[in-house]
DNA sequence: TCCAAATAGGACTAAAATCATCCTTAATGT
DNA sequence: ACATTAAGGATGATTTTAGTCCTATTTGGA
Protein backbone atom coordinates (compact mmCIF):
# COMPACT_ATOMS: atom_id res chain seq x y z
CA UNK A 1 0.00 0.00 0.00
CA UNK A 2 3.12 2.22 -0.02
CA UNK A 3 2.72 2.98 3.70
CA UNK A 4 4.74 2.58 6.41
CA UNK A 5 3.63 -0.01 8.86
CA UNK A 6 3.03 -0.12 12.52
CA UNK A 7 6.04 -1.97 12.95
CA UNK A 8 8.05 1.06 11.99
CA UNK A 9 6.48 3.71 13.43
CA UNK A 10 6.47 2.14 16.58
CA UNK A 11 10.10 1.60 16.05
CA UNK A 12 10.35 5.22 15.49
CA UNK A 13 8.33 6.21 18.78
CA UNK A 14 10.85 3.69 20.92
CA UNK A 15 13.87 5.27 19.47
CA UNK A 16 12.72 8.88 19.69
CA UNK A 17 11.66 8.45 23.28
CA UNK A 18 14.90 6.72 24.49
CA UNK A 19 17.01 9.43 22.46
CA UNK A 20 14.85 11.90 24.96
CA UNK A 21 15.91 10.16 28.03
CA UNK A 22 19.40 10.46 30.05
CA UNK A 23 21.83 8.58 27.83
CA UNK A 24 22.80 5.74 29.44
CA UNK A 25 19.94 5.12 31.81
CA UNK A 26 18.27 2.03 31.35
CA UNK A 27 14.13 2.39 30.50
CA UNK A 28 11.84 -0.04 31.27
CA UNK A 29 9.98 -1.49 28.10
CA UNK A 30 6.33 -0.48 30.64
CA UNK A 31 7.44 2.58 30.24
CA UNK A 32 8.27 3.56 26.92
CA UNK A 33 5.10 1.02 26.56
CA UNK A 34 2.67 3.08 28.17
CA UNK A 35 4.40 6.68 26.79
CA UNK A 36 4.25 5.91 23.73
CA UNK A 37 0.54 3.52 23.43
CA UNK A 38 2.34 0.68 21.66
CA UNK A 39 0.68 -3.06 22.95
CA UNK A 40 4.07 -3.98 25.20
CA UNK A 41 4.15 -7.54 23.98
CA UNK A 42 4.45 -6.22 20.86
CA UNK A 43 6.91 -3.34 21.71
CA UNK A 44 8.95 -6.38 23.08
CA UNK A 45 9.39 -7.83 19.47
CA UNK A 46 10.06 -4.68 17.88
CA UNK A 47 12.90 -3.73 20.79
CA UNK A 48 14.34 -6.95 20.10
CA UNK A 49 14.88 -6.35 16.67
CA UNK A 50 16.24 -2.86 17.74
CA UNK A 51 18.60 -4.60 19.76
CA UNK A 52 19.66 -6.78 16.74
CA UNK A 53 20.15 -3.34 14.46
CA UNK A 54 22.45 -2.15 16.75
CA UNK A 55 20.44 0.60 17.50
CA UNK A 56 19.81 -0.01 20.94
CA UNK A 57 21.38 -1.98 23.72
CA UNK A 58 19.54 -4.23 26.86
CA UNK A 59 20.24 -5.26 29.87
CA UNK A 60 17.68 -8.06 31.65
CA UNK A 61 17.13 -8.09 35.26
CA UNK A 62 17.07 -5.39 37.62
CA UNK A 63 17.97 -2.46 36.55
CA UNK A 64 17.26 -3.60 33.38
CA UNK A 65 15.89 -2.03 30.16
CA UNK A 66 16.86 -0.08 27.39
CA UNK A 67 18.90 2.47 26.21
CA UNK A 68 20.83 3.66 22.84
CA UNK A 69 23.62 1.55 21.77
CA UNK A 70 25.04 4.69 19.90
CA UNK A 71 24.39 8.91 20.03
CA UNK A 72 21.00 9.72 18.84
CA UNK A 73 23.41 12.12 16.47
CA UNK A 74 23.66 9.30 14.97
CA UNK A 75 20.82 7.94 14.44
CA UNK A 76 18.39 8.37 11.69
CA UNK A 77 15.00 8.09 10.74
CA UNK A 78 15.96 5.58 7.73
CA UNK A 79 17.65 3.56 9.71
CA UNK A 80 15.63 3.16 12.84
CA UNK A 81 12.74 2.13 10.29
CA UNK A 82 14.71 0.07 8.35
CA UNK A 83 15.97 -1.66 11.10
CA UNK A 84 12.45 -3.52 11.79
CA UNK A 85 11.13 -3.54 8.04
CA UNK A 86 14.00 -4.28 6.67
CA UNK A 87 15.09 -2.37 3.51
CA UNK A 88 13.15 0.50 1.67
CA UNK A 89 12.35 -0.57 -1.77
CA UNK A 90 9.26 1.55 -3.01
CA UNK A 91 8.66 -0.47 -5.94
CA UNK A 92 10.58 -4.55 -6.36
CA UNK A 93 12.28 -3.18 -9.30
CA UNK A 94 14.56 -1.92 -6.58
CA UNK A 95 15.22 -4.76 -4.60
CA UNK A 96 18.58 -5.32 -7.08
CA UNK A 97 19.60 -5.50 -10.67
CA UNK A 98 17.70 -7.98 -12.29
CA UNK A 99 14.35 -8.68 -9.85
CA UNK A 100 12.70 -6.92 -12.11
CA UNK A 101 13.63 -8.58 -15.60
CA UNK A 102 12.57 -5.43 -17.49
CA UNK A 103 14.62 -3.01 -15.84
CA UNK A 104 16.67 -2.86 -18.75
CA UNK A 105 14.32 -0.79 -21.58
CA UNK A 106 11.59 -0.12 -18.28
CA UNK A 107 11.53 3.80 -18.84
CA UNK A 108 9.55 3.50 -15.38
CA UNK A 109 12.20 2.11 -13.01
CA UNK A 110 14.69 5.67 -13.34
CA UNK A 111 11.76 7.59 -11.89
CA UNK A 112 11.46 4.62 -9.04
CA UNK A 113 15.17 5.17 -8.55
CA UNK A 114 14.84 8.95 -8.33
CA UNK A 115 11.57 8.43 -6.11
CA UNK A 116 13.41 6.69 -4.00
CA UNK A 117 16.77 8.78 -3.70
CA UNK A 118 14.21 12.01 -2.76
CA UNK A 119 12.59 9.41 -0.09
CA UNK A 120 15.70 8.71 1.42
CA UNK A 121 17.16 11.78 1.48
CA UNK A 122 14.48 13.33 3.54
CA UNK A 123 14.22 9.64 6.16
CA UNK A 124 18.15 9.91 6.21
CA UNK A 125 18.46 13.66 6.83
CA UNK A 126 16.80 13.80 10.22
CA UNK A 127 18.55 11.96 12.76
CA UNK A 128 16.64 11.16 16.37
CA UNK A 129 18.72 14.17 18.24
CA UNK A 130 17.26 16.51 15.46
CA UNK A 131 13.99 14.92 16.08
CA UNK A 132 13.99 15.48 19.96
CA UNK A 133 14.89 19.22 19.70
CA UNK A 134 12.30 19.53 16.93
CA UNK A 135 9.70 18.07 19.50
CA UNK A 136 11.14 20.59 22.49
CA UNK A 137 10.47 23.64 20.19
CA UNK A 138 6.89 22.80 19.33
CA UNK A 139 6.20 22.69 23.19
CA UNK A 140 7.65 25.42 23.45
CA UNK A 141 5.25 26.95 20.84
CA UNK A 142 2.55 25.37 22.32
CA UNK A 143 2.65 27.12 25.75
CA UNK A 144 3.22 30.08 23.98
CA UNK A 145 -0.39 29.55 22.13
CA UNK A 146 -1.68 28.68 25.23
CA UNK A 147 -0.84 32.08 27.19
CA UNK A 148 -1.79 34.07 24.06
CA UNK A 149 -5.33 31.98 24.35
CA UNK A 150 -5.99 32.85 27.61
CA UNK B 1 5.82 -2.54 3.24
CA UNK B 2 6.38 1.11 1.64
CA UNK B 3 6.11 -0.56 -1.34
CA UNK B 4 3.97 -0.52 -4.42
CA UNK B 5 1.48 -3.12 -5.08
CA UNK B 6 0.89 -5.21 -8.47
CA UNK B 7 -1.94 -3.40 -8.74
CA UNK B 8 -0.19 -0.23 -8.91
CA UNK B 9 2.74 -1.69 -11.49
CA UNK B 10 0.19 -3.31 -13.80
CA UNK B 11 -1.88 -0.15 -13.77
CA UNK B 12 1.19 2.02 -14.59
CA UNK B 13 2.41 -0.47 -17.68
CA UNK B 14 -1.10 -0.94 -18.78
CA UNK B 15 -1.53 2.57 -19.08
CA UNK B 16 1.84 3.43 -20.18
CA UNK B 17 1.27 0.47 -23.26
CA UNK B 18 -2.35 2.65 -24.38
CA UNK B 19 -0.05 5.76 -24.18
CA UNK B 20 2.28 3.80 -26.94
CA UNK B 21 -0.28 3.08 -29.36
CA UNK B 22 -2.04 5.09 -31.59
CA UNK B 23 -4.39 7.89 -29.84
CA UNK B 24 -8.20 6.82 -29.88
CA UNK B 25 -6.91 3.02 -31.93
CA UNK B 26 -8.75 0.45 -29.31
CA UNK B 27 -6.35 -1.97 -27.76
CA UNK B 28 -7.35 -5.07 -26.62
CA UNK B 29 -7.11 -6.81 -23.21
CA UNK B 30 -5.39 -9.66 -24.49
CA UNK B 31 -2.49 -7.53 -26.33
CA UNK B 32 -2.17 -5.40 -23.50
CA UNK B 33 -1.96 -8.37 -20.70
CA UNK B 34 0.54 -10.41 -23.07
CA UNK B 35 2.72 -7.41 -23.99
CA UNK B 36 3.10 -6.56 -20.44
CA UNK B 37 2.78 -9.89 -18.97
CA UNK B 38 0.47 -9.23 -16.77
CA UNK B 39 -2.40 -11.76 -15.75
CA UNK B 40 -5.39 -11.24 -18.02
CA UNK B 41 -8.63 -11.73 -15.73
CA UNK B 42 -6.34 -9.49 -13.04
CA UNK B 43 -5.95 -6.67 -15.55
CA UNK B 44 -9.49 -6.73 -16.41
CA UNK B 45 -10.21 -5.83 -12.99
CA UNK B 46 -7.49 -3.07 -12.99
CA UNK B 47 -8.90 -1.79 -16.37
CA UNK B 48 -11.94 -1.20 -14.56
CA UNK B 49 -10.48 0.87 -12.09
CA UNK B 50 -8.62 3.01 -14.64
CA UNK B 51 -11.95 3.66 -16.41
CA UNK B 52 -13.79 4.82 -13.78
CA UNK B 53 -11.19 6.96 -12.48
CA UNK B 54 -11.24 8.46 -15.93
CA UNK B 55 -7.57 7.73 -17.38
CA UNK B 56 -9.06 5.16 -19.96
CA UNK B 57 -12.24 4.54 -21.97
CA UNK B 58 -13.61 1.11 -23.04
CA UNK B 59 -15.54 -0.10 -25.73
CA UNK B 60 -17.09 -3.68 -25.44
CA UNK B 61 -18.22 -5.74 -28.58
CA UNK B 62 -16.10 -5.51 -31.99
CA UNK B 63 -13.27 -3.35 -32.69
CA UNK B 64 -13.75 -2.81 -28.92
CA UNK B 65 -11.37 -2.09 -26.26
CA UNK B 66 -9.34 0.42 -24.21
CA UNK B 67 -7.91 3.69 -25.41
CA UNK B 68 -6.83 6.94 -23.13
CA UNK B 69 -9.35 9.03 -22.19
CA UNK B 70 -7.41 12.12 -22.22
CA UNK B 71 -3.79 12.93 -23.69
CA UNK B 72 -0.70 11.20 -22.90
CA UNK B 73 0.73 14.35 -21.99
CA UNK B 74 -2.16 14.85 -19.17
CA UNK B 75 -1.59 11.77 -16.95
CA UNK B 76 0.89 11.42 -14.91
CA UNK B 77 2.30 8.62 -12.93
CA UNK B 78 1.11 9.37 -9.74
CA UNK B 79 -2.57 9.63 -11.19
CA UNK B 80 -2.28 6.47 -13.19
CA UNK B 81 -0.88 4.93 -9.04
CA UNK B 82 -3.68 6.97 -7.31
CA UNK B 83 -6.67 5.35 -9.53
CA UNK B 84 -6.09 2.17 -8.26
CA UNK B 85 -4.26 2.19 -4.87
CA UNK B 86 -6.38 5.25 -3.77
CA UNK B 87 -4.79 8.06 -2.50
CA UNK B 88 -0.81 7.52 -1.66
CA UNK B 89 -0.12 8.29 2.31
CA UNK B 90 3.39 7.84 2.89
CA UNK B 91 2.04 6.96 6.96
CA UNK B 92 -1.27 6.76 8.54
CA UNK B 93 -1.12 10.44 10.13
CA UNK B 94 -1.00 11.53 6.89
CA UNK B 95 -4.47 10.37 5.82
CA UNK B 96 -6.54 13.66 7.44
CA UNK B 97 -6.01 15.44 10.29
CA UNK B 98 -6.82 13.84 13.29
CA UNK B 99 -6.08 10.41 11.99
CA UNK B 100 -2.88 10.04 14.11
CA UNK B 101 -4.04 12.03 17.77
CA UNK B 102 -0.36 12.36 18.12
CA UNK B 103 -0.07 14.67 15.12
CA UNK B 104 0.24 17.97 17.25
CA UNK B 105 3.06 17.19 19.00
CA UNK B 106 4.96 14.82 17.70
CA UNK B 107 7.57 15.96 15.70
CA UNK B 108 7.97 13.04 12.73
CA UNK B 109 4.71 14.21 11.66
CA UNK B 110 6.35 17.09 9.53
CA UNK B 111 9.29 14.81 8.23
CA UNK B 112 6.61 12.34 6.37
CA UNK B 113 4.82 15.58 5.01
CA UNK B 114 7.92 16.36 3.88
CA UNK B 115 8.72 13.26 2.44
CA UNK B 116 5.28 12.71 0.56
CA UNK B 117 5.73 15.91 -0.72
CA UNK B 118 9.29 15.10 -2.34
CA UNK B 119 8.07 11.69 -3.55
CA UNK B 120 4.81 13.70 -5.06
CA UNK B 121 6.81 15.87 -6.99
CA UNK B 122 8.98 12.94 -8.61
CA UNK B 123 5.62 10.85 -9.48
CA UNK B 124 3.46 13.93 -10.74
CA UNK B 125 6.43 15.41 -12.60
CA UNK B 126 6.27 12.28 -15.73
CA UNK B 127 3.63 12.06 -18.07
CA UNK B 128 3.16 9.13 -19.48
CA UNK B 129 4.08 11.06 -23.15
CA UNK B 130 7.41 11.73 -21.01
CA UNK B 131 7.63 8.14 -20.12
CA UNK B 132 6.79 7.18 -23.80
CA UNK B 133 9.46 9.34 -25.19
CA UNK B 134 12.09 8.19 -22.47
CA UNK B 135 11.39 4.53 -23.55
CA UNK B 136 12.22 5.85 -27.21
CA UNK B 137 15.25 7.55 -26.04
CA UNK B 138 16.37 3.84 -24.40
CA UNK B 139 15.71 1.58 -27.37
CA UNK B 140 17.81 3.93 -29.14
CA UNK B 141 20.67 3.97 -27.18
CA UNK B 142 20.71 -0.09 -26.82
CA UNK B 143 20.29 -0.20 -30.88
CA UNK B 144 23.71 1.99 -30.75
CA UNK B 145 25.12 -0.05 -27.48
CA UNK B 146 24.51 -3.24 -29.78
CA UNK B 147 25.94 -1.85 -32.97
CA UNK B 148 29.02 -1.44 -30.97
CA UNK B 149 29.51 -4.50 -29.49
CA UNK B 150 29.55 -6.19 -32.64
C1' DT C 1 22.17 -19.41 46.73
C1' DC C 2 17.76 -18.18 45.92
C1' DC C 3 14.52 -14.78 44.39
C1' DA C 4 12.49 -11.07 41.96
C1' DA C 5 12.84 -8.31 38.01
C1' DA C 6 13.58 -7.78 33.27
C1' DT C 7 14.31 -8.91 28.52
C1' DA C 8 14.62 -12.91 24.80
C1' DG C 9 12.47 -15.91 22.05
C1' DG C 10 9.15 -19.21 20.25
C1' DA C 11 4.42 -20.52 19.19
C1' DC C 12 0.18 -19.15 17.98
C1' DT C 13 -3.82 -16.41 15.97
C1' DA C 14 -7.34 -13.23 13.89
C1' DA C 15 -7.98 -10.14 10.43
C1' DA C 16 -6.79 -7.85 6.41
C1' DA C 17 -4.42 -7.25 2.12
C1' DT C 18 -2.56 -9.16 -1.94
C1' DC C 19 -2.84 -11.46 -6.11
C1' DA C 20 -5.14 -13.64 -8.46
C1' DT C 21 -9.19 -17.01 -11.16
C1' DC C 22 -13.68 -18.12 -13.04
C1' DC C 23 -18.26 -17.45 -14.47
C1' DT C 24 -22.16 -14.84 -15.90
C1' DT C 25 -23.95 -10.48 -17.78
C1' DA C 26 -24.14 -6.67 -20.82
C1' DA C 27 -22.96 -4.04 -24.79
C1' DT C 28 -21.82 -3.56 -29.74
C1' DG C 29 -20.98 -4.01 -34.67
C1' DT C 30 -22.10 -6.99 -38.76
C1' DA D 1 -29.20 -13.46 -34.35
C1' DC D 2 -24.40 -13.88 -33.42
C1' DA D 3 -19.71 -13.37 -32.46
C1' DT D 4 -16.82 -10.41 -29.91
C1' DT D 5 -15.38 -7.90 -26.18
C1' DA D 6 -15.44 -5.62 -21.64
C1' DA D 7 -18.06 -5.34 -16.86
C1' DG D 8 -18.96 -7.17 -12.67
C1' DG D 9 -19.64 -10.54 -8.98
C1' DA D 10 -18.09 -14.50 -6.34
C1' DT D 11 -14.53 -17.07 -4.69
C1' DG D 12 -10.03 -18.50 -2.91
C1' DA D 13 -5.02 -19.29 -1.78
C1' DT D 14 -1.27 -17.09 0.17
C1' DT D 15 1.10 -13.60 2.61
C1' DT D 16 1.40 -9.81 5.63
C1' DT D 17 0.02 -7.37 9.51
C1' DA D 18 -0.69 -6.73 14.12
C1' DG D 19 -0.90 -8.57 17.74
C1' DT D 20 -1.00 -12.17 22.34
C1' DC D 21 0.85 -15.55 25.47
C1' DC D 22 3.93 -18.56 27.61
C1' DT D 23 8.42 -20.16 28.88
C1' DA D 24 13.41 -19.44 29.15
C1' DT D 25 17.33 -16.76 30.27
C1' DT D 26 19.94 -13.14 32.42
C1' DT D 27 21.02 -10.18 36.21
C1' DG D 28 21.56 -7.89 40.69
C1' DG D 29 20.70 -8.03 45.35
C1' DA D 30 19.15 -9.98 49.94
Amino acid sequence: MLQLTRNGEYAVRAVLYLSSQPPGKPVLITEISESQEVPKSYLSKIMQHLVRAGLVRSRRGINGGFTLARPAETITLKETIEAVEGPIHLNICLIRKGECHRDDFCPVHPVWQEAQRRLSEVLDGKSMADLVRDGEAIKKQMKKTRRKQK
